[in-house]
DNA sequence: TTTTATTGATTGACCAATCAATTAAAAAAA
DNA sequence: TTTTTTTAATTGATTGGTCAATCAATAAAA
């Protein structure tokens, strides 16, 4: 079997399987051998490859940070005035993805360890300078002051997201049209 | 030692020794050994009074849940014009206690197990409903759209929380004055 | 003597991590 | 080209530890 280079492709297995399986059952609580199951070989081999599950578990969260990154670049590319950037950042953060039960499960178990594994909080620290720094970049020319609004809308951006991943009954559009309608006020109010 | 009605105050200690080691390690990964021995019992005997693991932590969070409440009405009793109670709800919401190492653990272990686990589901959708009921009523006077600025400001607290809570410099001041300006301009940016 | 309180010891399960052994590709040597 | 050696891939089985939950036994109040 051993087919050489096998290793990159076993590791993205891996991120795939981690994230896939905290999806289905929706919890943090996952094993290394259900990952590994997942992932189609033995949890001795996702032990080799990634050195033990915190690892597993750090590239997972890393993987699920850099696919909303892709996905807010991708969407501010589209925005050609400081007001559609602004909009497209917050049309990213509530986009369909951000939804979905493996990225809500995962989103969560960041916080939840957060507290306590620096890696994680790194991370998460991470996620928060680059919304700040984008909002605050597309408020410039709105806003009197734009790092205090920023940093307003980054805040109001993750509670209406808290709140819409934790209602049964996601009701994403309600959080992106109160998300919308604070953009309007902080904006001075322009229609 | 079997002095009768013991019950309760067992109870009542389990549920401190719950949040206090919870606090003490600042995470969720707590052991009923661990909590019983802070309480100064066997682990048997918490599994008596309590059955098992998942319900000294409701009972844990529904007593953090209670504490909160308590400070809310208090800082609300002293408030007498819809201002002064909006403003009582936002310091309320970034008192001391709520950054607590034992409360932010606490909270977080909330929103992790929120996702699972129907009780602790529950318990956090009576506090977003409580959080929302009382900032409408406080804006009703003061807004033409009360609902949606509750609902706003509401999700607002929250990330703001969220933020100061995992930031280990905890600027607190800044978060309230931050929700404070959020106020201001809903009701219409006077003064 | 019944009930309540209490615990040490045990059970049963789970799980992360390690190890020894196997396979086969690739590289080097003959 | 064939043979040997090295290296990467892979896993079944095991280890060591943890922990929730249970139980049998004890003690003392009512």
């Amino acid at each position: 079997m051993p087919k050489i280079g096998m290793e990159p492709l076993r590791r993205a297995a891996l991120v795939q399987a981690t994230i896939d399986v905290i999806g289905a059952q929706g919890s943090l609580e996952v094993t290394v051998s259900q990952i590994a199951k997942q992932a189609g070989m033995s949890s001795a081999l996702a032990h080799h490859y990634f050195g033990g599950k915190g690892q597993i578990f750090l590239a997972a969260m890393q993987s699920i940070l850099r696919d909303f990154g892709a996905e807010v670049r991708a969407s501010l590319r589209a925005a050609h005035t400081p007001r559609a950037r602004a909009e497209a950042l917050i049309k990213a953060s509530f986009a369909p993805s951000c939804f979905d039960p493996a990225t809500v499960g995962a989103w969560m178990t960041l916080y939840a360890q957060a507290t306590t594994q620096p890696d994680m909080h790194r991370l998460l620290r991470l996620y928060q300078g680059r919304l700040r720094s984008n909002l605050t970049h597309a408020l410039r020319p709105l806003s009197p002051n734009p790092i205090e609004d920023a940093e307003t809308l980054g805040a109001l951006i993750d509670g209406l997201y808290l709140r819409a991943a934790l209602s049964q009954d996601t009701d994403v559009q309600s959080a992106l049209s109160t998300a919308m309608r604070a953009l309007d006020r902080l904006t001075g109010a322009n229609k």
